[in-house]
DNA sequence: GATATGATTGTTGGC
DNA sequence: GCCAACAATCATATC
C-alpha cells in the first residue's frame, strides 16, 4: 500500500502549492500570481483525453456528498465534506470498503478502455489529413461506445445501488 | 463573468 | 521507486 505516501504527498504537495494561510476557505491567492495553475496547466493537456478513473475513496465520496447534505444541509464548504468523508473513510472497515472498491474498479476498466481508444485516436490523428474526418466518425463511436458502456455501467449501478443504500442506512444509522 | 481555491484519499503517469 | 498531478464538489473570493 502506499497510503501513507499518497497522503503525506498530498499534503506536502497542497502545502507546498499554496500558501498555509491561504488555505483558509476565502483566502485564495489571485490566479495571476501563481503564473500557471493547475487549470491552466489541465486546460493545456488534451481536452479530448478521458477523466481519471475515481478512486474508491472517490466512490465513496460521491455516496457520502449526499448523505453529508443530508445531515448537514446547511454546511456546503467541500472542504468540510472533505474531511468528514476522510474521517469516515478511514474509520471504515475493509469490508464497508470493498463495494466501494469493487466499483472504483470497474470505473478504472471503464478508463483504460476510454485511453485505449484515446491513445488509438492519437496515433491517428498524428497521421494524415484524413484525420478530419476519421476522428470525427472515431469520436461519434467513442461518444455512442462511452454511452452505451455508461448505459451499461447505471444498470450495474442500478444493481449496486442496492448495496449502496444499505451502506447509506448504515451510514445514516452510525451517524 | 470567469476562474481558482479549499479538503479529502487513492491512483496514475512521468521521470 | 518516488513524487506531482488529478479525479468530484460548490460556495466564495478575487480579478
Amino acid at each position: 500500500m502506499k497510503t501513507a505516501k499518497g497522503k503525506d504527498k498530498a499534503k506536502t504537495t497542497k502545502e507546498a502549492l499554496k500558501p498555509v494561510d491561504d488555505r483558509k476557505v476565502g483566502k485564495r491567492k489571485a490566479p495571476a500570481e501563481k503564473g500557471e495553475t493547475r487549470k491552466e496547466k489541465k486546460a493545456k493537456k488534451d481536452p479530448n483525453k478521458p477523466k481519471r478513473a475515481p478512486s474508491a475513496f472517490f466512490v465513496f465520496l460521491e455516496d457520502f456528498r449526499t448523505t453529508f447534505k443530508k445531515d448537514n444541509p446547511n454546511v456546503k464548504a467541500v472542504s468540510a465534506v472533505g474531511k468528514a468523508a476522510g474521517q469516515k473513510w478511514k474509520s471504515m472497515s475493509q469490508d464497508e470498503k470493498a463495494p466501494y472498491e469493487e466499483k472504483a474498479a470497474k470505473r478504472k476498466a471503464e478508463y483504460e478502455k476510454l485511453m485505449d481508444a484515446y491513445n488509438k485516436n492519437l496515433e491517428e490523428g498524428s497521421d494524415e489529413s484524413e484525420k478530419s474526418r476519421s476522428e470525427v466518425n472515431d469520436e461519434d463511436e467513442d461518444e455512442d461506445e462511452a454511452s452505451e458502456e455508461e448505459a451499461q455501467l447505471e444498470k450495474g449501478k442500478a444493481g449496486d445501488e442496492e448495496e449502496e443504500d444499505a451502506d447509506a442506512d448504515d451510514d445514516e444509522e452510525e451517524d
